[in-house]
DNA sequence: GACATGTTACTCGGATATCCGGTGTCCGAGTTCGAGAGG
DNA sequence: CCTCTCGAACTCGGACACCGGATATCCGAGTAACATGTC
């Protein structure tokens, strides 16, 4: 799974902390991970192009959250940066063999690539059931301060 | 997701059709579906190695079945292609933000990764609950007369 | 006829190229803010 | 003092290199089977 996956979640759990009326720059979002700037911003296109952030350019510009925490799930967040594309895609290798017949479609008749879709299906299913606003509560009940210094961070006022 | 998996996921399926005692050429086996020799040889080594199938050189030589299908399940064969790391490795970007503490093992410690690890077990428990047999069954099922007409094929009998 | 033996052909196994998608970077289009001149 | 205009700086957006792993291939080590010669 792609590395930006790890980076669009904590900074759109980031986003859930500042004020939804001011815009965050890439640049800010990057730096506080240390993130090069340039590629995280091909991902937070990515989130905007899927709906999940709006962009406004020029001054003032940046990204912010298009929708509130609870509506946003983590298999959002995860089909943004991968695409919508399967995992395990079936190449249909039955067609290939001595029994393949031209005009069934082995995606969804292959027992193979049923078990697999399965299996794929609880997956998305486990990240559909987690929203954005899940996991900033947990992390507000283990770590309180968090709001506070994150905003504060990002706002250009270190602590 | 690598292609390999589903060369042999249905290649351990068809090796559950041939007779326990006479060991598949990889080239046969390739043969069925089409797939380069060489490189279905690989995937085949990787799968020996991890105790799924066992494999003997020389004339009459080949692999076979390491254990009976009811014991293999379809999480054993993805294992083994794609190896034990996680899809979603986490990279501990935590770390690196004005909070991160040096001590801390964020593979543990981080909501974010908590989560995507909870779904991937999930995904994993859906593979472990099949074995091969149950995917056999099931095709037996559908198409009663895949066992008789993989194993002719495979024997060098063509229909 | 049975057996020992050398040869041969066959198979896996790992080492070796090639290709593609993720990774990383850069510069241009578009917008907003602010300064400054004019009324 | 207010307003309009112009310029400039800032931001996203997409186009352009780079690299590691999956993909694909080939040849050598090892082994079982067979043919052959001998007892």
């Amino acid at each position: 799974m792609s590395e930006g996956v790890e980076w669009a979640l904590h900074t759109c759990l980031n986003l859930t902390w500042v004020e939804t009326d001011e815009a965050m720059t890439a640049a800010r979002l990057a730096a506080f991970y240390e993130l090069p700037t340039a590629y995280l911003n091909k991902q937070l296109q990515a989130l905007a192009r899927a709906g999940i952030l709006t962009s406004t350019p020029g001054p003032r510009g940046g990204f912010r959250l298009a929708r509130r925490p609870e509506h946003i799930t983590l298999l959002d967040v995860v089909t943004a940066i991968e695409g919508p594309g399967e995992a395990f895609r079936c190449e249909e290798v039955l067609r290939k063999g001595p029994g393949g017949r031209a005009g069934v479609d082995y995606r969804k008749a292959c027992v193979v690539s049923q078990a697999m879709r399965q299996a794929e299906l609880a997956w998305r299913k486990e990240l559909a059931g987690q929203t954005l606003a899940d996991i900033k509560e947990t992390v507000e009940r283990r770590a309180p301060r968090t709001p506070a210094s994150t905003r504060d961070w990002l706002a250009g006022r270190r602590p």
